[in-house]
DNA sequence: CCAAAGGCAAGTGCATGCACTTTTTGCCTG
DNA sequence: CAGGCAAAAAGTGCATGCACTTGCCTTTGG
C-alpha cells in the first residue's frame, strides 16, 4: 500500500467515515453538494469500495441522501426538519437535565460546577471560541449525567445533526453572557435535585439557541442558494 | 423461507440491510449470533460487497456489532442497555403524546379514537395476534401524531431495537385488557388535549410493558445462553 | 505433558473490472 | 435558434480477486 495517509485508527472505512462526516458537520461540506465516489476516493487516495460503504453508513445515519444511480449528496435539511430537529434537541436536553438532577454523582455534580463557574471567565473577555470549549463540554456532561446510554447516543446524534446551524449563534451580540445565564440556572437547579425545573430551563435553553439560530439561516443567502440548487 | 431474494424494491443492497434488519428485529437472528459474509452472500444468492455494505449500514444504526477482522455480529444488548433503551422510549412516546394531545388534527383525533374502540373487541376475544396489529398501528399514530419528523424517526428506530424484547409480552395473563385500558387513559388524555396527562399515561404504559418484557427476558434462559456464548 | 512456535484454513478488507443507468454533449431538424 | 435525439461520457452498482488478519490446530522443544 502506498504511503500511509492519516494516520488515524481503524479501517479504512470509518476513516472515510469520519472524515466526510467531519467534513459535512462542521460545515465544510455544505447541504446539497454532490458526493462523487470517484473524487472522494481519488481525494483520500482509497478505491471506491470504502468510499461507497462509508457513504452508505453516512446516508443510514440521515447525515447523506442517496439517490439509486444517481448519487449522493449532503443532506438536504429543510426549515420544517430542522425545526423538528430543534425541537427534539430541547426535549431530549430536557429529559438529560432532569435526569441529571436525580442522579448525577457528587463527583458530577461538583465538576458540572466547576467547569461552569471557570467558563464565567471566558464570558468576561468575550473569548467566543474557548467559551465554545466549554459549552460543548457543559453539554456533554449534562449527557452523560444522566446516566442512560440510549438518550445519551440519541442526544449526541442529534446535536451534531444540528452542529452546522448552532455554529454562528455566539456571533450574536450579548448572546454569551445569555447563554451562560441559562446554563447557571440549569446547574443551579441541578444542584438542588430540582429534575422539573432542570428540565423547564434545558429545555428553554435549547429554544432559544434555536430561534437564534433559525434567524441565522434564514439570514444566510448561502443557505437558500444551495438548498435551491440542490432541487433535482 | 427460502433464500429467495425478495422481489422488493431498492437495489441490492437496500434489500440486504431491509432482509437482516427483519431478522434480527423478529428475533430470527439472536443477539450475538455470528453473522458471516460469505455465508449472507450465498443465502442471499448476491455476492459479498452488498453484504458488506448492508452489515455497515446495520452496524452504524447499532443493530449490529463489528469487530475489525473479526466479523460481525448481532448487537448484544445488556441488561443495562436494554433498561436505557426502555427508559429513552417511556420518554420518547411521553413527548409524542404530549406533542399528539396538542397537535392532532380533528381527523387525527377522530381515527385514532376508532381504532382504538375497535381494538377493544380484539382484547374480548382474546385475539392477541389481531391486537398486536391495533397496538402497533396506536403507536405509530401517537407518533405522527406528534407532527414532528426527528421524534417521529428517534421513535420508530428506537422501538424497532425493542422489538425482540417486546415480543412475548402478550402472552403474560391480563396482559391484553391491561394494555387496552392504559392506552385508553392516553386516548382520553389526548381527546381533551392534555398534554402532561397525555405523557404521563404513556410514559407509565411503557414503563409496564418495560417491567413486562424484562421479567420474560429474565426468565429466557435462551438469552443468557446467548449472551454468554456472545464473549470474545 | 505442557507451552511456545509455526503453519493452515477461514474469513475480512480493499482494489479492480465490467455491466448498467444517468447525464451530458453535439448534431440535426424544423 | 430552440427543441429533440442519439451517441459518448460520467458515474453508480455489484461481482470477483487477492492480500492480509485471525483463530485454530499441529508440531516441537523443554
Amino acid at each position: 500500500m502506498s504511503g500511509r495517509r492519516l494516520v488515524r485508527s481503524g479501517t479504512t472505512v470509518d476513516q472515510m467515515v469520519r472524515a466526510i462526516a467531519d467534513r459535512i458537520v462542521t460545515g465544510y461540506l455544505r447541504p446539497g453538494e454532490k458526493l462523487d465516489e470517484g473524487s472522494l476516493a481519488a481525494r483520500f487516495d482509497v478505491s471506491r469500495t470504502p468510499v461507497r460503504e462509508a457513504l452508505g453508513q453516512l446516508s443510514a445515519i440521515g447525515l447523506v441522501e442517496r439517490r439509486p444511480n444517481r448519487g449522493a449528496i449532503v443532506a438536504v435539511v429543510t426549515q420544517e426538519h430542522l425545526a423538528s430537529m430543534f425541537e427534539s434537541m430541547a426535549e431530549l436536553e430536557a429529559i438529560c437535565a432532569r435526569f441529571s438532577a436525580e442522579r448525577m454523582t457528587g463527583a458530577e455534580r461538583r465538576s458540572l460546577e466547576m467547569e461552569h463557574q471557570a467558563s464565567a471567565r471566558m464570558v468576561q473577555l468575550g473569548a467566543e471560541e474557548d467559551y465554545e470549549y466549554f459549552n460543548t463540554e457543559f453539554h456533554s456532561r449534562l449527557y452523560r449525567g444522566a446516566h442512560n446510554t440510549h438518550i445519551h447516543d440519541l442526544t449526541v446524534a442529534t446535536r451534531s445533526r444540528l452542529a452546522p446551524f448552532r455554529r454562528a449563534q455566539f456571533m450574536l451580540p450579548g448572546r454569551l453572557a445569555k447563554s451562560w445565564q441559562e446554563h447557571d440556572v440549569i446547574v443551579t437547579a441541578i444542584m438542588r435535585g430540582d429534575a422539573a425545573a432542570a428540565g423547564k430551563a434545558a429545555r428553554d435553553h435549547v429554544s432559544i439557541v434555536s430561534e437564534a439560530s433559525a434567524v441565522f439561516a434564514a439570514s444566510d443567502p448561502m443557505e437558500s442558494r444551495l438548498s435551491r440548487s440542490a432541487r433535482r
